[in-house]
DNA sequence: TTCTTTTTTGAACAATGTTCATTAAATATC
DNA sequence: GATATTTAATGAACATTGTTCAAAAAAGAA
């Protein structure tokens, strides 16, 4: 009762993010369109819409991937519980993870498409599992009670380490400072944290 | 001796200018592309390349208003040489000023070419008279001699509301916090104070 | 009036994402 | 086994950008 597909779709999807990383990592984000994930895949571009809805969701699984790197990358710091010295612990993993990973880092910043769509549903959890594990790191700068406050003071700091990565994708970092992406991250993670032991985010 | 031009270089930037302007207000960032600026300045899309060399040239003109904008924007908020006060005083004054012209500030977040050219010359001074003025603000926080660490805060705390706006603009500032992006940035701004009054930001 | 020079034009190109009528292959039916 | 049916796969074609450049048009010079 009709053709039968070469492969499911899951098992396409995880093709065609096979083959879009490799084309990341020999040619970098330019290099990453339809028609070369396709070319590589062995397959016509029309393929690429019976697995995708569009190039985005293509992106958002590379994304995915990346998301799920650093949490393992930053799961395996060891804690003391003493949130300065944790989260600096934290950050320079964090920081040798991006060094690492550059091009699909990168990835993470780049807008491609006209039409903006939201990420798909599964996307959001692996965010929230980094913020998870961030909160853990902060926790006791906040009292019982205080998980709310927790939770905004990571998810501000992540925005604020976004804004360096943001710019430095598009190599608008060095006309706002000189000093490194690396640099510019641990200093404001310094005065964030000072911040916080001092008792802001409480409102 | 040859054909006049019927505009001198100068005219026609400041019209093509205006014309990107209008179309923004009209039609928003997507409606603004070389066709639509050519033919609502009545010339051709060969005469746009007359007169920049892309239309990245284009866009920087656009953002440079912009920024003469929100630099004219702050310069009329009264300080007290507060630094808590007057910093809160300006955030208000960026926070309207975002607001009111939300279309042309989120062109300074989009990147809208492949090659990746940097910006002209004045772009630069725009933005170095905006630090000067936070500058201002934030001085009485840093010693005689800390001038460097003052040039340092004032950049890292502007990178950190480029990430409010960068995600912003991509309608991803929801992914990570339910929060509205003004109340992100006074947030973020709090503790960022908090953080260099307790100390942080002198190596 | 004719020629020269310079501006202006817009058709054409390149690169990208996307669609969809057509083709091809696998299975069902006889 | 031959035929019909159904569904995956194809890739030419379209749409939308930015960009180029040979040709046309216009203004002054001869």
């Amino acid at each position: 009762m009709g053709r039968r597909p070469k492969h499911s779709k899951d098992e396409f999807q995880r093709i065609a993010l096979a083959a879009a990383q490799d084309i990341i990592a020999e040619h970098g984000l330019p290099g990453l369109n339809v028609r070369t994930v396709a070319a590589r895949m062995g397959v016509s571009v029309g393929t690429i819409y019976n697995i995708f809805t569009g190039i985005e969701e293509l992106v958002a699984l590379v994304n995915g991937e990346t998301l799920d790197a650093l949490h393992a990358a930053l799961s395996e710091v060891p804690l003391s519980g003493r949130p300065e010295d944790d989260l600096h612990a934290v950050l320079d993993r964090y920081l040798a993870f991006v060094a690492e990973r550059e091009r699909s880092w990168n990835l993470l910043f780049e807008e491609r498409l006209p039409g903006a769509k939201e990420p798909p549903d599964w996307y959001y959890g692996k965010i929230t599992r980094l913020f998870t594990l961030l909160e853990g790191v902060l926790r006791p700068l906040f009292g019982p009670g205080g998980e709310t406050d927790l939770a905004r003071a990571v998810r501000l700091l992540w925005i604020c380490m976004h804004g360096v990565w943001s710019l430095n994708a598009r190599d608008h970092l060095s006309i706002v400072t000189g000093d490194a992406p690396d640099a510019v991250a641990r200093n404001i993670v310094d005065i964030y944290l000072a911040g916080l032991r001092a008792g802001a985010g409480r409102p």
